[in-house]
DNA sequence: CTGTTAGCGCGTTCAC
DNA sequence: GTGAACGCGCTAACAG
């Protein structure tokens, strides 16, 4: 039925340890046999067992990728780059995307990682109890958001300094009433909405302007949450002439409530988003631009060095760089105020 | 080091097979001792090697699931509904990702998921020679693009009659130049282009306007191709007053063309789509809306079925519905045209 | 340079 | 109901 690598040392008349070095580009086979062994491996469409293979040796080329939802951009993004850096490597990627609490939860007791991976990239921030769990693997471990967390080398931005980019953009074009679509649901140990919002804290503060919490709402993160966060901001007494949205896609969410208010962009009101989303550009979004698929291929490659060398240090914390990007969502503040 | 299943055993004060048995809930094992058994593992952290076991039954619980572009939305939420179906039912997702030809030809050559996977999902158009080499891992095939092919289950939609909503919408609406833009390069044998290319041709026949090559051009399914296609037809000595999309990034690409040459959407021109992506009801987008996430939770679960019953049909096809979803951006055609 | 001998950790007969 | 023996397919250590 499948081959295996007897039958393959059978065919070509040597040793199954042969083989196997011979297959796996070890020295100790002399370069005539190697040949032979190849030809016959691939006329008899032989591939190694990765499971016999890794039950020997211990190593499974394999890599867990842990991700919150692999439908969202950003994500989904991270991901793609990470997996191109994976596989180039010769590694592959068991995917888990524990989008609900249940599956999150289920996966963290049972942990079907355990010996299953080399390495693990999370995409998600584990609190204390996962993280580790995480740890109790015994393996590199790496992410891509959130702050520094012992034994995970950790990839990200400068959440502060790219809310004040755009806050203070804002600022500089002349507005006072500046709002903030926030997204602090969800997970419990997020640190990026909180650096966020203390950045607009401190630059209004830097401005003179007094904090106004009617101005602040929560998007959770989509789009409609950005959708309802705006309508609110809009039922103030004092509606905000600008608004720091902490990711596109509530800033999206934004756009569309202002337009069902029939109110102008940038007209009325002003709007800057956080990621650089992919369609940012087609709406004409003002943002802070983060590079997100090199946030994933370069976490990838912290994992891959410390799999080579495994007497590296197990932890570091990189810090990719940001932007403002200009577009046609801010201007400044009409004469008249909005409505 | 790691708990094996005989540390197990000894701290239960049995023999491995019962600890086997045991967790794994097949009969022959008393309720006590089972019980018992239960509670050492979870307090040992104990977790089946699953390349031992793997090794020992042929079962791997593990599915490989082969995208494009994970990046993309449409192929990200197929992947992650699909994801969630799999990982209920106790299953782990192997990723593949496939953007580049190089990478697509090592995987279809290397064809690293022999012996690794007792399922294989695609969400990519195999050609012959790839759809060989995937049935030869003897395992069920499942596939959310393109039309019926031997050995797969292949869960879709009617291109044909999801086109021919859009550009009868157009012509309902009373345009006579409706022009098209395709996404016809890349793969292969990717036969959805073609089926809406057809249902174009034919309800523009049906309602006696003559074709118009010059009114076709070529999105590349993104954002940026379906800009430059719309400056194409915009190009034109006669522009067309409509254009039919075959995806919704490109007409989103086609929208942006439009705002830089200063014509209205739909005042000048009407834009409809194909897929209902996320951002298209922010942007107001007339599209035909397919169940995207709802193909991939079907085909995982047609998949799962297989697996269950490995003497029933191995494949099928199954037809999701499709909705015209009218929006913003499609109008009667301006009575003095274009520009 | 090559073959032989042992396991890797589990599932699966068979006995008991 | 339970345990002992064997083998899954491969790699690693040891001979030669």
């Amino acid at each position: 039925m499948t081959v295996s690598i007897t039958d393959v040392a059978r065919a070509a008349g040597v040793s199954a340890s042969t083989v196997s070095r011979a297959l796996r580009g070890r020295p100790g086979v002399s370069d005539e046999v190697r040949a032979q062994i190849t030809a016959v491996a691939t006329q008899l469409g032989y591939t190694a067992s990765r499971s016999a293979s890794s039950l020997a040796s211990g190593r499974t080329f394999t890599i867990g990728v842990v991700v919150p939802y692999v439908g969202r951009w950003f994500f989904g993004t991270v991901l793609d780059a990470a997996e191109h850096v994976f596989s180039a490597a010769g590694y592959d990627v068991l995917l888990y995307n524990l989008g609900s609490p249940e599956t999150r939860k289920r996966f963290f007791t049972r942990l079907p990682l355990r010996k299953r991976v080399d390495a693990v990239l999370s995409l998600l921030i584990p609190d204390e109890e996962e993280s580790a769990a995480l740890r109790s693997l015994g393996v590199p471990l790496a992410s891509t958001v959130g702050g520094a967390r012992p034994g995970f080398s950790v990839v990200g931005i400068d959440d502060r300094a790219g809310a004040e980019h755009a806050v203070r953009h804002l600022v500089n074009l002349g507005h006072r009433r500046i709002g903030m679509i926030s997204g602090s649901s969800g997970e419990q140990h997020w640190t990026t909405p909180v650096a966020r919002r203390q950045a607009y804290l401190d630059v209004l503060s830097d401005a003179g302007i007094a904090h106004d919490p009617a101005l602040e709402a929560d998007g959770d993160y989509t789009v409609e949450g950005g959708e309802r966060a705006m309508t609110e901001l809009l039922a103030a007494t004092r509606p905000p002439t600008a608004v720091f949205a902490q990711s596109d896609e509530m800033a999206m969410g934004a756009l569309r409530a202002l337009r069902r208010h029939r109110l102008r962009v940038p007209d009325d009101v002003s709007v800057v988003g956080f990621d650089d989303h992919e369609l940012s550009d087609v709406l004409g979004l003002t943002t802070v631009a983060q590079p997100v698929a090199g946030q994933g291929a370069e976490a990838a490659r912290l994992l891959l060095r410390q799999l080579d060398e495994p007497d590296g240090e197990r932890a570091g914390h990189v810090q990719m760089p940001i932007r403002l990007v200009l577009r046609e969502t801010t201007a400044p503040p009409s004469p008249r105020g909005p409505q």
